[in-house]
DNA sequence: CGATGACTTGAGGGAATTCAACCGTCGTGG
DNA sequence: CCACGACGGTTGAATTCCCTCAAGTCATCG
C-alpha cells in the first residue's frame, strides 16, 4: 500500500487542544461530535510553497486551516493568475459543488491543516444540522467576501484596491487575534497583485507611494499603518 | 394595519403548480414539506426596473426566483456599480451572514419570485438537513461562480470578458431549458458594462467588432452566435 | 413629430501595463 | 571571507488598452 503522506508530516487531531477551534467550523461541535470528529481528521504541514491541492485534481479532501496562511487562485491557460483569497487559521476550505477542486491552493508560508476526507466530512454533517448550519454560515461569509472583491476588482481604482486590501487585512489579522501594529504581508507582492487584479509593479509603485505620503512604513514582513483614517477613507471611497 | 404589499401583487404560493421546481432549492422537498413551505411563502410580482431589496436594508426575507431576471449589483458612494450576477428563475436570494441586505436587486423584466419571511425560513430549514443540504449546494454554486467572475474580472481582457459572459449567459440559458439559437440579452448594455468592469462604450464596440468579424449577429434583445466554437475559444483563452 | 432613452461611433487622453534596468539580501561555494 | 547568482522588490521610460468626452443614430412614445 501506497502512503501520500509520510507519518512525519501527518499525525492524529487532538481537536480538544486546537487553538483555532473557536474561529473554525468546529466551534458548533460538542464533546461528543468532536471526539468523532478527531477520530475521522488529520493534522497535515506545508512547507512554503508546498500545494495543498490543485484546481482539476478529484477533490478528496476537505480542510480546516489551523495554522499559516494560504493562497487561493486560478490560472487561465496562458499563466495569467488570480488570487481569489487568503486563508487563515479558522477558515474552512471544502463549500465546493463539483467533486473536483475548482481552484488551487498553496501554503504561503508555514501551514497546518486538519484534512478531512469528503466522503466521511458528508457523512459527518449530515447527521448534525447545527453543524451544516455552521458550514452554510462560513459558505454565506465566503460569498459575501467574494461580492466584495468583485467590485473592488471591477469597479476601483489601483490606489483603492492596495488601500482596500490593506485596511481588509488588518481587519482579518484583528479577526483571528493579531492585533499588532504592523500589518504582516506574509504573501509576495506578486501575491498582491494577482489578487487585486495588478501588476507588480503597480503594486510597488503604490506602496512606495503611501510611504512617500507618510501613510504607512514598509517594514520587512509587512507594513506599518501610521494614518488608518486616511487608508479606511481610500477603502470606502 | 399597514400592507407593505398590494394584494394584487402578492399571492398564495402553488408549490405543486411551480414551474421552476426542480431547478430551485424547493426540489429536496416532499410533498409534506412542500405543503408546509407553501403556507409560510407569498408569491410577488415585480415590474421592469423596481427593487426587489436594497443593499443596507434590514434583510426580512429570502427569495427564489420563479420568472424573469433580476440584476444583483453593489454600489460605492460615489455611484460606481459593480453588477455581481443576474438571477434566473430557480436562483435563490437569501445566502447571506448578517441581518442586512449585502447588495442590492431589481427586476430587469417582469419578474417573480417566491418570497419567505427569513425567520420562518430559518425555522423551516433548521428540521430538514436534507433542504439544508440543498441550500449549501446552492451556496457553493454561487461561490464557484462568483470566483470565476472574479478570475473574469481581475485577468481578462475586454475581448475575452464579453465572450465569456456570451457563453456564459447561455449555458446559464440551456440550463434552465432556453436553447433558442439566438441568446436572448434582456439586460441593457449599462448592466453589462457593470457585470464586467468595463464602460458601455467598450461593450458596444466589443460587440459590434463580433459582428463585423462575423463571429455573431446582433438583433433585437440579443445576440446570435454564429461561431460558438471561437466564442468559446477566447472565452477559454 | 419632437422628445426621450438605449445604443453606437469617433477622437483624444490617461491610468495601468509592458519592457528594462537596477538594488538589496541571502545562501552557496570557491 | 567574499564573489556570485538567484530572488524579491523597486524604479524609470515607453506603450497600450480602455476610458472619457462628444456627437450621432435609431426606435419608441406621448
Amino acid at each position: 500500500m501506497i502512503r501520500t503522506i509520510s507519518p512525519n508530516r501527518a499525525s492524529f487531531g487532538r481537536c480538544s487542544a486546537c487553538t483555532v477551534r473557536s474561529l473554525s467550523i468546529c466551534n458548533a461541535l460538542d464533546q461528543a461530535d468532536l471526539a468523532e470528529f478527531e477520530r475521522i481528521s488529520r493534522h497535515i504541514h506545508f512547507a512554503p510553497n508546498e500545494a495543498l491541492f490543485t484546481a482539476g485534481q478529484i477533490a478528496r479532501s476537505v480542510h480546516s486551516l489551523t495554522a499559516g496562511v494560504a493562497r487561493l487562485y486560478k490560472l487561465l491557460p496562458d499563466g495569467r493568475r488570480q488570487v481569489i483569497g487568503f486563508a487563515l487559521p479558522g477558515d474552512f476550505l471544502g463549500v465546493a459543488p463539483s467533486d473536483r477542486y475548482s481552484f488551487s491552493a498553496d501554503a504561503i508560508d508555514s501551514v497546518t491543516v486538519c484534512r478531512l476526507s469528503r466522503e466521511a466530512f458528508t457523512h459527518f454533517i449530515e447527521q448534525r444540522s447545527h453543524f451544516l448550519m455552521r458550514i452554510n454560515e462560513f459558505a454565506a461569509r465566503e460569498l459575501k467576501l467574494a461580492q466584495e472583491q468583485m467590485l473592488l476588482l471591477g469597479r476601483r481604482t489601483a490606489e483603492e484596491k492596495v488601500a482596500s486590501f490593506l485596511v481588509g487585512w488588518r481587519q482579518r489579522l484583528a479577526q483571528i487575534g493579531d492585533e499588532r501594529q504592523t500589518i504582516a504581508l506574509p504573501m509576495s507582492r506578486q501575491d498582491i497583485a494577482d489578487y487585486l487584479g495588478l501588476t507588480i509593479e503597480t503594486v510597488s509603485r503604490t506602496l512606495t507611494r503611501f510611504e512617500r505620503e507618510k501613510m504607512l512604513i514598509i517594514v520587512a514582513g509587512g507594513v506599518r499603518l501610521l494614518d488608518p483614517s486616511r487608508a479606511a477613507a481610500m477603502a470606502a471611497a
